[in-house]
DNA sequence: TTGACATGCAAGTTAATACTTGCCTAATAT
DNA sequence: ATATTAGGCAAGTATTAACTTGCATGTCAA
């Protein structure tokens, strides 16, 4: 069903490091145009679009059209659904993060 | 150099849904056999092997030989080395539940 | 020690992915 | 208006990945 199917391009969409990259300018600096992003990146830029695409499919980027030129913009909700879903309940039981964490938050707010 | 290939063997190993399915069964009963883990996927031994040499690689699985059969073990560190390099740092300011909590106290001691 | 069982190795096939080339449309600037 | 700039569409190639078939090796049990 739908589940399986964002899932799915969820990490096809990240497994790529081009695509990687694209998220990273993206997290440095949103808005950016298509021609802005393929500056960064060694390939056409039919080659980069076909990457923003598939990034779109995952709902990782958002793009708004401005005049003549595409604004491209970051979502990081997908990732933190990665997190919930595929990190998170593949913890160990006792993480040193986690639980230092929990008695220093105790400490500081009381 | 190594930092990069470690990411893309991990985000590779983790974009095909039948290698996510035997990080479940892992997860849910950790010491499997390769025959084990077979009775649950559609494809072949061959198959199953080569799919669980990926996540090996990734190392998201280590192995470990008893007599003539080989015993599958799920390692989460990998995957918590993704949350770290890859999901926090692209968090929204406003999180809720857990992620906010980390969030909050990672900024309260800077 | 022989037969069944668990796995390994290697080559081949099919399917998917990354990337290119070539042409097209629309917006802007001079 | 027309040249330039930003981007879109579609087909083709080349690489990679998924999966199979066939045979080999080592382990155990009778």
């Amino acid at each position: 069903m739908a589940e399986r199917q964002d899932t799915d391009l969820l990490f096809k969409a990240l497994a790529d490091s081009s695509r990687r990259k694209l998220l990273d300018l993206l997290h440095a600096h949103d808005g950016r145009t298509l021609n802005e992003l393929c500056e960064y990146l060694d390939m056409t830029r039919q080659g980069v679009t076909q990457h923003l695409d598939l990034l779109v499919a995952a709902n990782l980027v958002a793009t708004l059209r401005r005049g003549r030129e595409k604004l491209h913009f970051l979502n990081p909700v997908p990732l933190q659904e990665i997190y919930e879903r595929w990190i998170a309940k593949f913890e160990k039981p006792r993480l040193k993060g986690l639980s230092e964490l929990k008695q220093r938050l105790e400490k500081s707010n009381g």
